[in-house]
DNA sequence: GGTCTGACAGCGT
DNA sequence: CACGCTGCCAGAC
């Protein structure tokens, strides 16, 4: 499979997000040891994209906006909606609340 | 190799 | 609180 090691660094993080909570590009970048590869942790999701085995939609903007998603971002919304995740204005309520951070 | 791209972050206005 | 700009980084060309 042609996933670079930083790619698979990123979905296996991904793959550990509890449903209901959530958690940034930033932090995914850090946990990976790149903490300012928040931009190139976008790239990665949006190529690989296995929305079934890797939720994805659970990861939003530090500032906790929802950010983008392949599929839409009105799906993106929609997926965390069906997980108890409330949003208002393209921007997640409480979102310090259910942020998850990564060990 | 150099350059461009984008599901970002931070700061100023 | 909303925009806009600049800086950043791994990948794709």
């Amino acid at each position: 499979m042609g996933l670079s090691k930083f790619e698979q660094k990123i979905l296996e993080k991904v793959k550990k997000i509890p449903r209901g909570k959530v958690t940034t590009y930033k932090e995914l970048a850090r946990a990976v040891g790149c903490d300012k590869a928040s931009r190139a942790v976008g790239n990665a999701l949006n190529k690989n994209l296995k929305l079934i085995t890797i939720p994805c939609h659970r990861i939003v903007r530090s500032d906790g906006q929802v950010g983008g998603y392949k599929n839409g971002v009105a799906s993106k919304k929609k997926i965390l909606a069906q997980e108890g995740v409330l949003i208002r204005n393209n921007r997640v309520i409480d979102f310090n609340k259910i942020l998850w951070k990564i060990c």
